[in-house]
DNA sequence: GTCTATAGAGCGATAGAC
DNA sequence: GTCTATCGCTCTATAGAC
């Protein structure tokens, strides 16, 4: 039980993964991965071919799974239990792996700070002081509704030209927040 | 009117924010917005004192426009068409410049198009085939509840610490999908 | 207000010893 | 499998001429 063996790899996937959802994937260098696992920056390169191999792989594995969930749903008969079911599946895997993307680089500026702020009272202002959780997470899905609906290209890719997009999104939002 | 004067400052910040939602701030460098404006890099250093310099002003911008909307909010008698006026004026600023973090810096990678292969076809089975533009709107909501309910410290912060709040996500989510 | 030139630092990646 | 040492590159930022 001396010398660390063949877990080195996973160890550096769970510390990038670790590093990735914190700061970005391109604000993480490999000097701060190899320093988390007190390793030095040269033996990554045993394990992976590049700083992009390590992010494939982790990526990868989030992939091989929706894949799974996908082909799952796909020999199920349509309704109301399988898709509960696929919502349900899915949860399960984006626990771990989804949040490199959208990731917390920008908490460092002042103007953050401001932004999120009023994001809050918006949110305050769309509930009311004594909204159940359910209720903010309504009102947050309003706001998200939004960004779909009027940022092209934006989070997740709407499949549609329709140009009422705009309009049926601040509907829906609307609907969001008065609760029906 | 030979020598272009003052407008180079608010060039920049429009050239910026096109090179930073379509890449992300950290893969944007200053070269790439100098070459677009057909000025050095050096040049810039006149109108900002450095790269966070220019994110700032952008973001400032936005934080000043969601101060107002938040301010006009409280001066107003809450009930729905308060609330509604909130989403829409919500609406008219993040048009622009809200999609910086949200960047499509990994479109590169072959394993993103499968994921967003995997993500469209989740979709489809949640919505079926010949689904309204709201219903998929509603789906792509769904996901974005899961999200939002499982993944700490995500896009927006949760104003919570609510234990149930997954469970509240995925029934949330459920009752998107089924057009309740 | 824009330029040329360059400093100074950090990064990803490689070579080769052990 | 991990190390030391280093290469080559790109980046932000500055100095100083025009």
């Amino acid at each position: 039980m001396a010398g660390r063996r063949t877990d080195t790899r996973e160890r550096i996937l769970r510390v990038a993964l670790e590093l990735f959802a914190e700061q970005g994937y391109d604000r993480t260098s490999l000097r701060q991965i190899s320093d988390r696992l007190q390793i030095t920056k040269a033996s990554l390169y045993y394990h992976f071919q590049s700083k992009e191999e390590i992010l494939e792989a982790i990526l990868g594995e989030f992939a091989e799974r929706l894949t799974n969930v996908v082909a799952w749903g796909r020999g199920r008969p349509p309704g109301p239990e399988t898709r509960h079911e696929l919502l349900r599946r899915y949860s399960e895997i984006i626990t771990e792996a989804a949040s490199i993307t959208q990731s917390n680089a920008f908490q460092e500026f002042a103007v953050a700070t401001q932004i999120r702020t009023d994001v809050l009272a918006l949110l305050e202002l769309l509930t009311g002081p004594d909204a159940t959780t359910a209720g903010r997470l309504r009102a947050q899905l309003a706001i998200a509704a939004l960004h779909i609906g009027l940022t092209p290209g934006g989070l997740t890719p709407m499949p549609t030209d329709d140009p009422e997009l705009p309009k049926i999104a601040l509907d829906l939002a609307a609907q969001l927040v008065e609760g029906e």
